[in-house]
DNA sequence: GACGCTAATGACAGCGCTGTCATCTGTCAA
DNA sequence: TTGACAGATGACAGCGCTGTCATTAGCGTC
């Protein structure tokens, strides 16, 4: 077994006859300092500081049959939304002495379900999983995981385990009367992706314009081409074709909606004037195009940290998570793409 | 050592023995199939398909002082620019065998150095670092880490170990060319952030700027701030107020010409004929926009992409690596925002 | 037909840590 | 003083794998 010689590793039993105690003894005072008196756990500490003892992880997770780190499943890396939850993780992991692992599944529920198999083979400490649309073998694994298990990003009456998300077909209701309550009456919907998330933000814009007497199947246009400004345009470009007295759109997210404005702008057509335009997600640059664009903030960073202080919470004790499931809400950000002032 | 009966372990003696081989056998006819005879080998495979065995990594990493974890070390998480490396690198990770494990320094050099620390303790399979201004210590830590590094998104003549990027220096000195040459005599510059790719930059439109004889450092505004696309309409205004006669701006990305964009039209100055405006990085909403903004198109997920084939081909074989040093070009994309026609 | 050589396989120890159980110490009540 | 008991500490084995030998088999050579 060759080492290295610069990286030549400082074990346990180095720290313990440096502190004059037994190897045990060490590993407790650092994973259990309360099983430790305090006059040793002091000499066991300057015996660490001064040899720059680092645990082995390897070690330490084959003798335990745990790891610390946390596989994260994301759908996917090119959509902001995600960054924006990996933020979220990453700012609480730091320092918690947990790693993350990152899996990305490509919006392919098969996928997923093997990069479950994967990760659990490998005793995660907790699992963050985006979405509640598993796959029933994937659920079935899950459930019976030896790990506390975070969805994300979604809220359902039925989680696995921990859950923290907000509600995509509230906030395509709450869009969808707003458009409505500025007075107009011919709302379409462009969609991008149509993953699990996208089609209940359909389904909260046809209940609603079903509710209130403005739908319109001619009106949905839909791809599963991923979301993009390009992809906006040529979404309103379709929908006008089938439908050209459409008055607004609900567009999936902002990236479609900024598309659909430019579109619009070539056209001559007037936002807010002649079409009323609503995004999802809130991105930055939606407030700052003129007009702004109204959106639906979704609070994407408070997901991800929320979801990772929920992890480590439940990971170091079960019994101490209060909330097992967090749902958080959605705001109407209005701005002048839908300002035309009406009232139905 | 209790072990949970839902995920019990088939080690590989048990693999060994339903092949009727020994277990070291089986660990090289996985690892080094060379070096087993080839009706073994198909024995060997029989027995893990039958027993469903996976390799134990922690098992694996304790004995042979080596993980199959790649560190990547980014400064940003936020930056839409990371999570295009980002994709490039899982997607090449992807069956690998490999994993990754992101450490996020926010631009702190201190913290970049006590990642690379941290990261090294783990004996990574290899490194992967962006930029090239680490710190000294951390340098020296790098060059005799016992793994292949990587470094990325930058150039230079004096890499640590592999190395795959392009000049933002380059990318400068052609945009700010590219201004002059449409007949813009008072180009300014604005930059957030200001992290050693941004210096860079700014270094590149000051050469270049003073070559054209058209530089005046009064046009120069920057912040430590991080870019977004308010912040573009910030420095703008911050530069007109010092420098009201300036014709056109080289921004540090394109969130910033975005923004400046923005302001510019708010204030009703002619975009391209009054004001010229560049960015940086291409992305996607600059076409877009209307003037399409002018930007510097850069390789980012071939970046991210290249890195990890460069690392896993030198992980595997490090003589194997035939070009360890990978510069990408890149590319102006004129657009609207630009096209005023004219030639100095 | 004994010898040397290479290719293929095996035995063994140990990586650094933790789970389990045993031991030791000091304290307090009877 | 004794015993019971909790708290603190230690001994030991073993997690599943791989590095380093040692051993065996198979083959050609003089």
């Amino acid at each position: 077994m060759k080492k290295n010689a610069t990286y030549k590793r400082v074990t346990l039993s180095d720290v313990a006859s440096e502190a004059g105690v037994s190897a045990i003894t060490v590993s407790r005072s650092i994973r259990s300092p309360g099983m430790v008196s305090a006059k040793v756990r002091e000499k066991v500490q300057a015996a660490i500081d001064k040899l720059g003892y680092v645990p082995d992880q390897a070690a330490s997770a084959l003798a335990s049959a745990r790891t610390n780190v946390v596989g994260l499943l994301v759908p996917s890396l090119t959509n902001s939304v995600f960054s924006d939850v990996l933020r979220g993780v990453y700012d609480v992991i730091e320092g918690s002495g947990l790693s993350v692992q990152i899996g990305n599944y490509r919006y392919s529920p098969s996928k997923e379900e093997n990069l479950v198999r994967t990760f659990l083979r490998q005793r995660p400490a907790g699992l963050i999983v985006a979405g509640i649309d598993q796959t029933e073998a994937a659920r079935a694994l899950l459930k019976t995981a030896p790990c506390p298990v975070v969805q994300i990003m979604d809220v359902t009456e039925a989680p696995i385990d921990l859950l923290i998300g907000f509600s995509h077909y509230d906030g395509a209701v709450e869009a969808t009367r707003h458009l409505t309550q500025e007075g107009y009456r011919k709302p379409g919907f462009l969609g991008a992706r149509m993953d699990p998330r996208s089609q209940a933000r359909l389904a909260g814009f046809t209940d609603e314009a079903q509710a209130r007497g403005v739908f319109d199947p001619q009106r949905i246009v839909t791809t599963t081409h991923p979301s993009s400004v390009g992809m906006g345009g040529q979404l309103l470009t379709d929908l006008l074709a089938q439908a050209p007295d459409t008055d607004a759109v609900f567009c999936n997210n902002d990236d479609l909606a900024a598309g659909a404005l430019f579109e619009a702008e070539r056209r001559g057509i007037k936002v807010p004037e002649q079409m009323g335009i609503c995004g999802f997600n809130d991105l930055e640059m939606s407030r700052h195009l003129n007009p702004g664009i109204t959106s639906i903030a979704t609070p994407r960073y408070d997901v991800g940290a929320g979801a990772m202080t929920l992890l480590s919470k439940a990971i170091t004790d079960r019994s101490a998570v209060q909330t097992p499931q967090i749902r958080l809400d959605v705001t109407l950000k209005k701005r002048g793409s839908t300002n035309r002032g009406g009232r139905s």
